[in-house]
RNA sequence: GUGGCUGUAGCUCAGCUGGUUAGAGCGCUGGUUUGUGGUACCGGAGGCCGGGGGUUCAAAUCCCCUCAGCCACCCCA
């Protein structure tokens, strides 16, 4: 088919799926302010070595998936392919570090330049939480709880599974780093093309290979948590009690690594049950080096992203589009139409009911095109009604039709939409 | 970036091993006269059969290329 179509990987959003959309936003905005973070909205340009520098120049986003380009001034800008280095930047450009309260919210539209399938776009939205400058595990522990709280308003908590595992601090991590490579030395030859080159560049991601040779191999390894030191034995320790406590259930999985180089100490996904590829619908950790990479200062933070569209694709098996009631109003002929704004113009706080005004036509036709838009009701202007300041309201289910004054039209409908809940 | 499947009306699809003007259901639209919709009946519009090339007397159908979608790998949210 010629039509018109949006560009590869990219998506218009429409009908129940806009409807989940804002669903999903207005639950965690409301959670994250419950808890006083703070709103951010970052540029979607940001100039292209703010994720070359933090995410690793040997990670496959920055290598190959970046929606780079070098603008008519000379600058080199990307459309930015996560939150999480933005909003850094951002609390150092504005000097938000010196502010009491460092917690933030965000969410908009990132770009990936990888090839689209299930759960995967080129445009895709993210909703994500960062927390700054405390180094306390109890700020991993409130943004995992914040992200639980949130499968629960969404009722898919007991769809996902939330898996946890520690990376250790930089020192713990170089030992165990080399201990693995150790380790997999002998297996050097028989490790997948891809773990091959990982062995040299990015030990740590060969812990999460699918491939089955490689999964044989690795269930010998040596554990991250073997190696930890006094520091990061202690933050993992105190991570998980706390989380039992609060009754936060939790998988370790001393396999679960990062993609991206900023992260230390803990990390942790929540993974659909499902059988799928794109399973993980949140993930973050804690990224103690990132602003530092960025500008030098010192300042460690936690947080986690979520895919609005794969939480989309969850939510939408579980719950249903709560429509709001649509009552048509029309006038029995078109001399009458200005009086239907004089109408409305009164109702325009109300809450519940959308209004659709319906203009040409026949008074047969407009009923017609009334029941299309799927009305549950209407209210009709007649020409002998308006003379003695009268509404007609007919129901559309009960067929019934009753008269009501025009002055009490706001309370009639309000009361309407509670009998149809 | 690599591989598999798919691509016919607004939507969901049928069209057998190539054979005249391309099909259905739903939707859209007009009608069945008056200030009353839904149901029923009758009519209508709408397709470069994803795009390009090839084989053939003849291609939606066979072959090649390309594009897009879906799915998996890679990677990630």
């Amino acid at each position: 088919m010629s039509k018109i179509k949006t560009v590869k990987g990219t998506h218009d959003i429409l009908e129940e799926d806009s409807y989940f959309f804002d669903e999903v936003i207005s639950k965690a905005t409301s959670l994250c302010k419950l808890l006083d973070y703070k709103k951010i909205q970052t540029p979607i340009l940001e100039f292209s070595n703010l994720f070359s520098k933090t995410l690793g120049l040997s990670s496959d986003v920055v290598s190959k998936e970046m929606f780079a380009f070098i603008d008519q001034g000379g600058e080199h800008l990307t459309l930015r392919p996560e939150g999480t280095a933005p909003v850094a930047r951002a609390l150092v450009s504005n000097s938000l570090h010196e502010k009491q309260n460092q917690k933030f919210f965000y969410y908009g539209p990132m770009f990936r330049r990888e090839k689209p399938q299930a759960g995967r776009l080129r445009q895709f939205n993210q909703f994500g939480v960062e927390y700054f400058n405390q180094p306390s595990f109890l700020c991993d522990i409130e943004v995992i709880f914040l992200a639980n709280k949130l499968m629960n308003e969404l009722n898919i908590s007991e769809y996902v599974n939330l898996e946890i595992n520690t990376i250790g601090n930089f020192n713990s991590r170089k030992k165990y780093q080399e201990k693995l490579i150790q380790y997999l030395h002998p297996y050097r030859n028989e490790l997948s093309d891809q773990s091959k080159k990982r062995l040299i560049k990015n030990p740590l991601r060969i812990l999460d290979s699918k491939n089955e040779t490689d999964k044989k191999i690795l269930s010998q390894a040596p554990r991250i948590g073997d190696f930890l030191d006094k520091e990061s034995q202690i933050f993992y320790e105190g991570l998980k009690e706390l989380l039992v406590k609060l009754k936060v259930r939790f998988i370790e999985n001393s396999k679960l690594v990062r993609g991206l180089d900023y992260y230390n100490h803990s990390v942790f996904e929540f993974i659909s049950k499902e059988e799928k590829a794109q399973n993980t619908v949140l993930a973050g950790g804690r990224y103690d080096g990132l602003v530092e990479t960025i500008t030098g200062k010192d300042i460690c933070g936690v947080g986690w992203a979520l895919g609005i569209e794969r939480i989309i694709l969850m939510v939408k098996k579980k719950l249903s589009v709560k429509n709001k009631i649509i009552i048509s109003i029309f006038s029995t002929s078109d001399n009458l139409n200005h009086e239907i704004f004089k109408i409305i113009s009164d109702l325009k706080d109300l809450k519940f009911i959308s209004l659709n005004i319906i203009y040409g036509g026949n008074l047969k036709k407009k009923f017609v095109k009334a029941n299309k838009l799927k009305s549950s009701g209407c209210i009709i202007l007649g020409e002998d009604e308006y003379k003695k300041k009268e509404l007609i309201y007919k129901d559309f289910i009960t067929g019934n039709q009753l008269i009501i004054k025009g002055s009490s039209i706001k309370e009639f409908l309000q009361k309407e939409h509670f009998k149809n809940e």
